[in-house]
RNA sequence: AGGGCGGUGGCCAAGCGGUAAGGCACAGGUCUUUGGCACCUGCAUGCGUAGGUUCGAAUCCUACCCGCCCUGCCA
């Protein structure tokens, strides 16, 4: 029988073509529901900065019109100025675009639809659908009921059609105090569902709105913003998170009494990722209390910290698609994210050399003052990668730990009289070390290398277990690099037991400055966002601190370690 | 406790009445001038629990258990 080539083995690494939103909009687009269209939009609250939550939201909503060849808005859901700036408006705009969304002309915002919205509540008051409410916060959380008993209609809940667009628009004139009035949609004071226990539609509040200064005086609520503002623009497919899902009657309710186009929401999962937070008010937290550099620090899982930590947009998406959608709580582990940004870096960082923790290795027989360049392949994933020239000489750095002079079981790496490789360069073979006289800490390796084995090769069929980097010591560049640990010690710090706060399970060395690497020459001119493997030490990525003084390296993430693994076995 | 939504291996997630996809993680192994990458192998007689319907159930029915969300004039 003729030996034939294993089949090939179809690789689909993500569910995105099967999650049940799909589904929904396959349907619809069969029964012609939304006249064949998909577009859906991306809301977000300009009150703070994006994180890796809302990328999913946003590879969902955005990667789905795109796969169906839809449109997508984006959209800033900004009805609320107390929490809202520009500065999270240009934050964001840079997320989303950084992330690889281009939502063309399509920016929107909720607060340009101030005066439909005005004249769709005078609307529902005319119709006897909505009415002006004077019960202070307190009282109307009373009149409310409880989640077992029913609420209690507002005593203000019949006035007449006239007297409640009198008010109404006293209201927009500013002849009300803050908090004093509302605008209440009348459905049901008795609904099991608190969001249709009258809710508020408008509230006085005399605030700056960053858009619209103090134009007005009265802001609608999120309810009676979000589905008319899809309304409006067109949107088939609302995707929001499972949060929303008791808000879908209200948000059907005003589409309905308003006799608008209606849109359909559907709601998913929202993400959650160990050893870290997300959402705003979290993250907030951690931005104002001081405990990380802010919004785009490097161990923040915010779009921003993650771009200065060295993830790549690519990752992301990749990452998104991967951990798939549904409606169950989820926790994603780290180690998924991880996977992603690893093994897009593999194909695209260039490699170089650096030594974190130096030790200084002389090789006795090789010629004083000589230095040979050798050719060094810039990424073995990527044949167009070409290579570079790295100096050798006689002095070099090696990474400390790469040493041992009581080497346990399986240490592949340079100890006395071993033979090791140096990348690219010869075989040493270590002779004799030199300590500090009072420390006894080694300051000195001194090997010999073989001259025949000029590029790492050996003609005589000679193997070597280990292949060390190195930087020549009169060459190395001086650079600062950043690692980093997860932010908290625990794996869901949000769960934090009653009580306890969750800030307090911050992990204190979530940050480790390595103030004494020495880098290849290569990486002199390195730009800030330039990513690169670090030969056996991971993928790190140039600090915007980094002046033409000093290189800063972040480490986006290490290399997978089986050498740590072993070493974890062995104790 | 009223309502809503969930419960498939350590973490995600397909499955839509025909006999448990895939990914991450993990464990072995091959290869290797990165202890990286790649490649190979293994990893749920089991789908919250208990009954029932059926030739056949993760999928249908009944009851129960567990988890999350909802009592802002936030989104």
């Amino acid at each position: 029988m003729k030996h034939s080539d294993p089949p090939l083995k179809e690789t689909i690494n993500n569910t995105s073509d099967t999650n049940f939103i799909r589904q929904e909009i396959e349907k619809d687009l069969q029964t012609n529901r939304y006249d064949s269209r998909v577009h859906t939009r991306f809301p977000p609250e300009p009150s703070g900065y994006l994180h890796i939550g809302h990328a999913k939201a946003i590879c969902i909503s955005f990667g789905i019109a795109e796969d169906y060849g839809g449109l997508y808005n984006l959209r800033f859901d900004d009805s609320n100025p107390l929490t809202e700036e520009s500065e999270y408006v240009e934050a964001i705009k840079r997320d989303v675009r950084w992330l690889g969304f281009d939502w063309k002309d399509r920016e929107y915002h909720a607060s340009d639809y101030f005066e439909t919205l005005y004249a769709y509540a005078v609307n529902l008051i005319e119709k006897g659908k909505a009415y002006v409410c004077d019960l202070t916060p307190d009282e109307m959380r009373t009149y409310r009921g409880t989640l077992v008993a029913p609420g209690t209609n507002s005593p203000y809940r019949d006035r007449s059609v006239e007297e409640n667009l009198v008010l109404f628009q006293g209201m927009r004139d500013g002849e009300f105090p803050d908090g004093s009035r509302t605008l209440r949609a009348k459905i049901d004071m008795s609904s099991p569902n608190l969001n249709m226990r009258d809710p508020v539609m408008y509230r006085v509040l005399r605030a700056h709105h960053y858009r619209h200064g103090d134009n007005w005086c009265i802001y609608p609520t999120y309810d009676f913003t979000h589905g008319q503002s899809d309304s409006i623009e067109g949107i088939t497919h609302s995707l929001c998170d499972v949060n929303f899902e008791d808000h879908r009657p209200l948000y059907d309710w005003f589409l309905e009494a308003l006799e608008i186009y209606q849109p359909r929401q559907i709601e998913f999962a929202r993400l959650n990722l160990t050893y870290t937070v997300l959402g705003k008010r979290k993250l907030r937290v951690l931005v104002e209390g001081g405990h990380v550099r802010g919004w785009d620090d490097p161990r923040m899982p915010t779009l921003a910290g993650m771009r200065r930590r060295g993830y790549t947009p690519e990752s992301i998406r990749d990452f998104c698609n991967r951990i798939g959608v549904s409606k169950a709580d989820n926790l994603i582990e780290m180690g998924q994210l991880e996977y992603s940004i690893r093994d897009n870096l593999n194909r695209r960082a260039p490699r170089v050399m650096a030594v974190l923790d130096p030790v200084k290795v002389i090789i006795n027989n090789y010629p004083e003052g000589q230095v040979e360049m050798f050719d060094a392949e810039n990424n073995p994933e990527d044949e167009n990668a070409g290579t570079r020239k790295i100096p050798f000489s006689r002095e070099i750095y090696i990474e400390r730990e790469d040493f041992m002079e009581d080497p346990p079981r399986k240490f592949f790496r340079l100890a006395p009289g071993r033979e090791v490789r140096l990348k690219h360069a010869y075989y040493i073979q270590c002779e004799r070390v030199v300590k500090d006289e009072n420390t006894g800490e080694i300051v000195e390796i001194h090997c010999t290398y073989d001259p025949e084995t000029r590029g790492g090769w050996s003609e005589d069929g000679r193997r070597v277990r280990g292949t060390l980097h190195w930087v020549s010591t009169e060459h190395a560049v001086d650079a600062e690099v950043r690692l980093y640990d997860s932010l908290f010690t625990e794996r869901e710090p949000e769960s934090a037991a009653e009580g306890e706060d969750w800030i307090q399970f911050l992990n204190p060395d979530s940050l480790e400055i390595l103030n004494n690497c020495k880098v290849e020459p290569s990486l002199v001119d390195a730009p800030p966002e330039s990513r690169y493997q670090f030969l056996r030490m991971g993928y790190f990525c140039v600090d915007s601190d980094t002046t033409s003084e000093k290189l800063v390296f972040n480490r986006t993430v290490p290399l997978r370690d089986s050498w740590a693994k072993i070493q974890r076995g062995q104790k």
